[in-house]
DNA sequence: TATATTAATCGTAATATTGCAATGTATAAA
DNA sequence: TTTATACATTGCAATATTACGATTAATATA
C-alpha cells in the first residue's frame, strides 16, 4: 500500500521513526550540518552551499521545520533558519535512547 | 526524480542518509528494539510480534541485514537474527557525530 | 508606483517504499 | 518419500518521495 502502518506500533516508535526519517536525505543532513557550522542564521545560499535547485531547498527546509528542528524567521526579502536547539535536544535525547541501547557480550551467529 | 541526487553529497553524508533511512520506519525499529530485548537471537516470532505479514516483515529483515546491523543465521527450518554488534557500534558513532554537534548558546530567531 | 529580489507553493514526472497474496525453497519429521 | 514448517522471493497495487519549472507572494529599492 505505500503507506506505513502506524497505528500498530508505540509513539515512541513512531516518533524515532519521523525523526531518523528525515534524516534519510543526504540534502537534510547536510542543511543541518551546515546550519550547525555557520552557528549564525543562514538565508537562502543554502541554494549555492548545495547543489540543487530553490524549490527542492525549499521543501526540505519545511520538512525540518515541520518536524520543529529548525526555526525560520523572515527578514526583509529573507529568509533566515536556524536550528532550534531546544527540540533538538529534545529530539538527541529520544534517538540516543534508541541508539545506545546495551549490547549482547557476543553476537549469537 | 525521485532518486537523490547523492553525487553532490558526501560519503559521510550519504552514509548518515543511508543509516538514518533504515530507521525511518516504525516497524524496522520494532524489530531492532525486540532483538535488543530478547538479546539471545530470535526467529520468525517477529511476525507474532510485530502486527505485519510475514513477507512484509523477511523484506524489512532484508534492509536491516543489508546495511549489516543484523544478521542471519540458518538453523534448521528458522533462521535465527540478531544484532551485529561490531557494525551497530560503528554505525553509532556516525550517528553520534552527528546528532552530537556543538549547538549556538541562542537560538537566532 | 514599477521593478528587482527572495523564497514559498503548485503541478507534474520519475522513482522509491510499503504491504501482502501467491509461490518457491530448504530442511525436518513422519 | 511424503508432508509440514519456516522463510525468502516475486509480482503487483497503493502511496510517498524527490526534483524542478513555472508561478505566486512579499518585501525592498529605484
Amino acid at each position: 500500500m505505500g503507506l506505513a502502518k502506524t497505528e500498530i506500533f508505540t509513539n515512541l516508535q513512531n516518533e524515532i521513526a519521523l525523526f531518523a526519517k528525515v534524516f534519510g536525505h543526504p540534502a537534510r543532513v547536510a542543511i543541518l550540518q551546515h546550519l550547525f557550522k555557520i552557528n549564525t542564521c543562514i538565508c537562502g545560499d543554502l541554494v549555492n552551499e548545495i547543489g540543487l535547485a530553490q524549490p527542492t531547498i525549499s521543501q526540505h527546509l519545511k520538512e525540518l521545520k515541520t518536524l520543529g528542528l529548525i526555526k525560520g524567521n523572515v527578514e526583509g526579502t529573507s529568509v533566515c533558519y536556524c536550528i532550534n536547539t531546544e527540540n533538538w535536544t529534545k529530539m538527541k535525547e529520544v534517538m540516543l535512547q534508541f541508539l545506545d541501547q546495551d549490547l549482547p557480550k557476543t553476537d549469537c551467529c
